[in-house]
DNA sequence: AAAATATAGTTCGTATTCTAATTATTACTT
DNA sequence: AAGTAATAATTAGAATACGAACTATATTTT
């Protein structure tokens, strides 16, 4: 085996560590793991909008759209039309919401977290520069050179 | 920002380069990554077996069914039974589906393995550990296996 | 030989995710 | 003031991805 297949390997497992979390989570509490993003970015700021969740968990609107559905329709968010700019949706919790997100499990960012910051500083700093080398490394922006900028500009318009 | 950050957005651009590069993939040859990855173990070995062929791309029998039913659908490939053990499915490349093999652009694995291998051998195994590390540290049994132990004992097992 | 298990593939239902197109509204330009 | 841009959200359509349930075969156990 080669050794790029180690790598990929390896990253197919985070890729899939996350979805089956994802899965494991719902069936244990009914919310997958992108369902309990929303949920605690609505839970941080009450009245936040639909275009600032998709920012802050790195989605797209339409995506955000279609969760928040789900949401909706089990009775877990309110949506409220804004009365000064009529575009805006405004976002709430319910109470099952709230009570919801309360009794959820951690997502997987947070149990990661956890262990993450149980290494040692010049750890942390080596996994993290790996891990944008891979990124650059796959960057499509360097196989074409115009059409896909999108990758590193969105990563900073929404720091 | 935290490290955590940092090290979980590399994370999502990695994800997202994948995903992007699929899509510009599919916009230029009319092939998905996945797709392609599936057309390419066929063409490795003609006659494989549904089966070997998720378990060489790691999905699900279940995601490359339903990814053969396009590939077909459209003549790219043909499904045979075998008479010698009537469960199992033979795979074919077509001759539009040679050609699109050969036509495609590289994926995006291929494009970041030549990358990859211009590394230093050094260069390379950190990085493998690292995912790998990561990897585990992501995964779902760890989190059910060893809730409240002590910290040093969760430091032993997760080397 | 009969019953239990295992394997290969498919189908079903659900969720995520994207782009492109659409609708409604607001802001900007001329 | 009218026409053009930009913004926020949604809708439509496509692909990916999974587990669970199912069908049909094969293999193993009793």
């Amino acid at each position: 085996m080669e050794k790029y297949d180690e790598l990929l390997i390896g990253l197919r497992q985070v890729i899939r560590a996350i979805d089956l979390y994802s899965k494991k989570l719902n069936k244990e509490s009914g919310l997958t793991g992108p369902q309990l993003l929303v949920l605690q970015a609505i839970a941080n700021r009450d009245g936040v909008l639909a275009k600032q969740v998709a920012d802050a968990i790195n989605l797209s609107s339409a995506t955000v759209t279609s969760i928040l559905d789900r949401l909706e329709a089990r009775d877990l968010v309110k949506r409220e039309r804004s009365t000064q700019d009529k575009r805006k949706v405004l976002l709430h919790l319910t109470e099952k919401g709230e009570q919801a997100v309360g009794d959820a499990p951690k997502p997987l960012q947070q149990h990661f977290i956890d262990r993450f910051e149980k290494l040692e500083d010049w750890e942390q700093n080596m996994m993290i520069a790996n891990m944008q080398r891979i990124a650059k490394m796959m960057n499509a922006d360097d196989i074409d050179a115009a059409p896909v900028l999108e990758v590193g500009t969105i990563q900073q318009l929404s720091e």
